[in-house]
This record gives structure tokens, C-alpha cells and sequence, in this order.
DNA sequence: AATGAATGAGTGTTCATTCAT
DNA sequence: AATGAATGAACACTCATTCAT
């Protein structure tokens, strides 16, 4: 037994357990797997953490916290950046942050699937990702005294359907497709951000800043 | 004990299955569940399956089985139509297969995320679309005499993260946004056809075919 | 459904049952088996038989029965022969009959042994046959008008472990030892009637009989 | 929850498993049984075991390895015995190893006798017996110069059912022997050494040795 | 902070047996 | 006489969790 440091065993408890989590999915994955591969007794696990769903709440809080961070950071630090240039510093801030924690997304991926799902976390960023973003856009509008004439039903599909989901599938099945379709991790990103732009920043153009 | 007619048995014990299995992920499913919900004794589970993942196997199989006529459906069965209109047809019953399988749908993503995945055949039904959609294409061209300017990697991105994926996500998170935006089944449907339309169907006219 | 007839068809479960028992022991023989390999439907022997047990207990029914046969044939139906003569009589009868019962008295030899036996019928049979031998050398003792110098615990080593036992574990290791030494059928009784006459048969004349 | 010693609770899982294996046999001993009667949790023969085969393979590798060390002591370290010495040297430090083993034995024994065993082993063990004893006695032949006139054929017979044979079915059923004919361990000890003399020891004088 | 041992409540699976036809 | 379907009670084995040190 090495002594390291404690919140080193802590991280590398929280590290193995995203990983095997993302392997088989919280359900599939055994405590005693991420003990032995974590290279820590199994017992010191359940001094650390209260139980095995804690284990997830903490990388989901990490995770959630990261990912407000991100939404904060780009639509409020870059006063002089045009829209659309706003846009695009939080798609591409986004996707960073999508792929490093492609781990942690598949898993919330997959818990927010469930019907039953305990973990509906990812959907409900999802949802208040898109208020802010119609709250955004409506203030736009009315800055410029003219009335707002949508709903968030309109935003609805679009934007979850083929702006944020995409982003997490892209993270979800980034080294799949790397892998799949023997591109590299440049070639891949690119591509995906060509047919973003080709697609959902496209939309963004034509339909809700039409009227402006 | 009421004696039922075999097929109707096995046929309640998939339902319930799949639906258990939509709820809870297969790993988080238990036998003991499906068993009392679908009002069968547990042992006769396994007088008509070999195993839990035999009912998993033989869920995907009809999945699969259904997806591939979708596919060969629409892309061969209307001689007459333009290729926009065969895409259309194509999306449309993709659409109304995905929906009413979305219980499956879900499983199969689900299981298909995981990095271990015993059960990747979303994926390779994804890139295998693909492929026939590219070769569909490649066709058109060579038909009209041109060289044939893109390769599989340039479809990869745009078809699989906006045009594929969009779709199980829709069957996938269908009941759980209608339910958070306050939409109905048309509401929500509406949305999406023209969200997709303004994206992904309209990347494919600007695009690959813009040299014909 | 073939319609056999009702005698054929139990004994047919009757004889398969005889096999598995023997290949598997009493435990690990699964009625499920039994029925496949009798080509009869699993419900159909619980139409003859009450249970696994009540088999097991039909089939020892006519084992012993057998037994008893032979034992009262050969020491009763042969006035004429010297009691040599008689013994070498019992002995080659008992052999033939275990030889031919070879499955059924492993069977019965695997549930004797159990310290917790349901089924110790193969032991009772051995003391019963050693008492009848005792009781036989004893009238003889007593025509000749001598006492009988011995009890039964004299006998009970020598008859046990040197006379009954060997000829049942031939009767056991039978097929097994023709082929792990290459011997034919007749090579090993042969064999085996020449080591049991070395050993047994000349112990008798040595001894129980020396002082007469 | 008592804390013990680990080898200790191994060890009293693997008496109790030997214990209820020889009482109701392999395969209708439970592991639920063997648990409660150790006074052990269930799950704590699976810590120590990878299954209930484990624990069957285990206790028969301590039994062989156990036997090996008879059958080579004896025949090894005593070279200044005579021939009929070291014999009787062996045949004594075997029966004593099988009376303390007769638990084991039984469950070997019983193994051993299924048409279809997974564990032949004493059946091997047998067959290794008699060669080494072949070989033995060749050797003294070919160190006498003379020719060696039997084949491993002539031995089979004698050698296995009525010599190696008498003393497993002694371990066998050496409690229940004593308790039927109401013998003490001594009585029961002596009468079957002295059958044993009589036969097997005899014809090994008579027969094998003839020549020399 | 760390560990080997221990445990209760499951968990998928099996099996002898019975029912309805 | 015969069968496919159904069942309850086990069964071997697992797992998250806790204890004692």
C-alpha cells in the first residue's frame, strides 16, 4: 500500500470510475472493477464517497459546473464580438468542452435516455442552454424596440434536434467515428464543424435574425 | 393458470421487455420485473428465451429487420420520384420507423454509447445508410458522366451528426419533450421536419449536388 | 406423437432413465434429459411415474428383485453339486447379473456410499447375502454334527470387501477398464474370475471350511 | 461479524464442503447447506472460491497430492526392507491414508463411477498405482536377468479389484461397516488386514513371485 | 488513510412438477 | 395416452456495502 496523497486517491478513484462507467454504463459497472483498476482498495472507495450513485453525482457536478462555466464565459465575456461571432465563440468553446469530457457525457447520455431515469441532468441543461439563448435573442429584439415573435416552442426543435444534440453525439461517438471512418481527430472536427455551419449556424441566419 | 396462445406469450414478454429495458437500461432491467409486469410466471421467461440477453437479441434482430426494409423501401421503390422527393420519402418513414420503435431505439443507443459495447449495431446500421447513400449518389453522377469529387469522409460529419443521428434523437427523446415543451405528437413532428428541412435537406441541395 | 404402446413407452423411460442416472448420478440427471432422450414428452413420465424419485425407486425395485433371483436360484436349485461347485455356481450367476445390471448398480452403488443415503438398499443386500452365506456354511457345520466356530463379524471383512465388493466394482469399472487396458469382454472376466479364484474362492477352502 | 483468521475460515469452509459432498454427494450438496453448517456467509465461500467446482477441485488437488505421497514414501525410503515388507509397508500406510480421507474417497469414489465423470481422477490414480507396481516388479526380475513374463494385462484384473479396490471400498464404508455389524474401529482394522493377507497379499506370493 | 474479511439482499437461471387440453 | 405451456421453490452466484483492525 502507497500512501499518496488523499485527494490524489480521491481524482484517481473519480477518474476510474468515469472511465469504466463510460465502458459499461453505471448499471453495468462493478465497484470492484473500479477498485482493482484504480489500483485502491475497494473498502477505501466507500470512505471517500457514501455510495456508488455518489460516485456519479460528484462527476455529474463537476461536469454540470464546467458546462454552466462555459455558457457564461462566452455569451458575457466578449461585449465587442459581433452575434455572430458570439455564436461561434460558444459553439467551438462548446465542442471542447463536449470532447474532453466526452467520458462523462456518455454517461449522462445514457442516464438521461432512460425512461426512468434518475439522472435527467442532461436534458434539463439542454432545456435551460435553449432558454437562455431565446432570452438572449429576445433581448436583442427588443433592444431594438421590436417585438419578439416567437415562442420557445419554436426554438424547441431546432435547437435541441440539430444544435446542442449533435454536439453531444459528436462527443458521445467521437472516437467511434474516428476510428470507423480512419480519421484524425483535426480531419473529424472539422468536418463537423463545416456541416454545423453548413446547417444549424445557417438556420440561425436565415430565420431568427431575418427580421432584424 | 390460464392457458394462452404461445406466440401472444412470447409476444407480451418482448413488449415488456423492450419497455422495461427503455425504462432502465438492459443492465439496470431485471428479469423479476419484466416477469410481473408482463403477468407471467419468471421461469417462463426462459422457457421461450435462453437468457436476458436472448430477449435483448431478439428485439434487435426485428429492429433491424425493420430498419433494412425501411431503407430498401424507400429508395427503391418509387422509380418516379425525384431524387429530393425519394430523400424526402426516405426521412419521412425513417421518421414515423424511429417513432414507433422508439422504445427500442432508445436501447439500442443506449447500448450502442458505451465504449465496451457488446451491441454496436446502431452504428454500423448508421454508417452502412451512409454508405448506400453515398453510393446512391456516386451513381447520379457517373449516370451524368461526371466524376465522382467527394469520398466517404466528406459525407461522414454532415450525414451521420445532422442527418442520421437527429433522427434517433428525436425518436428518442420524442415523449420527453412534448411533455417538457408542452407540444403535441403533430406540434412536435412539425418542428422537426422543418427544422430539418432548414438544415440538414437543405445542406444536401447546396452541396452535393450543386455540381450536376 | 408416435402411439406406442403404454408398456413400451414406460419402459422406454425406464431404460433411458437407467442410462442417465448412471452417466450423471441420481442429482445430475435432469428429467428434462431423460424425456428428450426418450423422444417422450417431459408430462408423459409424471403420467407413469409419480416423480424422479418413484423411477429410481422402480428401477432398484427390479434390480433387487433380480438379485434375490439369482441368490435363491443358484443356493437352492443344485442339490446334486459340492459346495464348491454350488459357490462357483453363485459366484459366475452373480457376475453375469451384474454385468448385465452394470448401470443400475453403479446407480445404487453411488447412493449407497452417500453417508446421508435415501437408498442403502445395495448394503442392506450385501449383509443379507453374507448372513445367507454365513447361514449356509453353518448348516453345513451342523449336518456333520460340529459346532460352528465363527460369528458373523469373521465373515464380514473377508465377504464384504473380498467377495460381494469386488465382483460390483467389476461390475462398475467394467467398461472403463476395458478400455483403459485394452482388454475384450472376455479378456477381463476372464481375468477377473482368475484373480477372484486366487483370491476369495481359495480363502474359503483355507479357511472356513478347513475344519471340516 | 467475528473476525478470523483467513486461512482458518478457508480451511472450515473446505472441511464443512468435504463433510456434506461425502453425506448427500456432489451435486445434491448445497452451497446454502455448506454455508450455514460452517457457520459462514454465503458469500464469503465465493471470496475464497470462484465456485462450488472450485471447491470440489481444490479438495480432490490436497487428496492426490496427499496420495502421491504415500505411494512414494513407502515404496522409496525403505531400502532395506525385503519385498514383502515394503508391501506390506505400503499397504498399511494406504489403508491408514484412506481411512483418515474416506470422506474425500467417498466423494472421489462416487465422481469416479458416473459414465460421464468430469473427475476420473481415482480412476488415474488407480491405473498409476499399478504401473508403478509393474514396474516395480519388472525391475526386480530384469535385475535377476531374468525375463519379465507378465504384460500390464495379467495385472489389471487383480491389481485393481482386488487390491486397490478393497481399500477405498474399506474407506468407504468403514462407519457404516462398524455400525452394522457392531465392530469397533480395531475389530473392523483387523479383520479386513487379515482378509486382505489371506487373498491379495497371498497371491502376490503365489503367483508374481513364483518364478524368482 | 487503508485493507482483508464479511454480509444481506438480490439476480439470472434451473428444475421437478403440474395444468389444461 | 400425450403434449405444450405454466409454475413455485430452489439454486449457484453477484454485488454494493460495512466491519474490524
Amino acid at each position: 500500500m502507497r500512501k499518496r496523497d488523499s485527494a490524489e486517491t480521491k481524482e484517481k478513484i473519480l477518474r476510474t470510475a468515469e472511465l469504466i462507467f463510460a465502458e459499461k454504463g453505471f448499471d453495468g459497472a462493478r465497484v470492484d472493477d473500479i477498485a482493482k483498476r484504480a489500483g485502491v482498495n475497494k473498502a477505501l472507495i466507500y470512505y471517500y464517497f457514501k455510495s456508488k450513485d455518489e460516485i456519479l453525482n460528484e462527476l455529474f457536478e463537476t461536469l454540470m459546473a464546467d458546462g454552466s462555466q462555459v455558457q457564461n464565459d462566452s455569451l458575457t465575456s466578449y461585449p465587442d464580438l459581433s452575434r455572430e461571432e458570439i455564436f461561434r465563440e460558444f459553439f467551438e468553446k462548446s465542442l471542447d468542452y463536449a470532447v474532453k469530457h466526452r467520458s462523462l457525457i456518455k454517461i449522462a447520455f445514457i442516464e438521461s435516455m432512460k425512461t426512468d431515469s434518475k439522472h435527467p441532468k442532461l436534458l434539463e441543461r439542454c432545456t435551460a442552454i435553449i432558454d437562455k439563448e431565446v432570452e438572449h435573442i429576445r433581448k436583442v429584439y427588443e433592444s431594438k424596440g421590436l417585438a419578439f415573435p416567437y415562442t420557445r416552442k419554436d426554438f424547441a426543435a431546432m435547437e435541441f434536434f440539430l444544435g446542442i444534440m449533435p454536439i453531444f453525439n459528436y462527443a458521445v461517438y467521437f472516437d467511434r467515428l474516428m476510428e470507423l471512418y480512419e480519421m484524425s481527430e483535426m480531419e473529424l472536427k472539422e468536418q463537423f464543424i463545416k456541416a454545423f455551419r453548413m446547417t444549424h449556424m445557417q438556420s440561425h441566419q436565415n430565420k431568427y435574425w431575418e427580421k432584424l
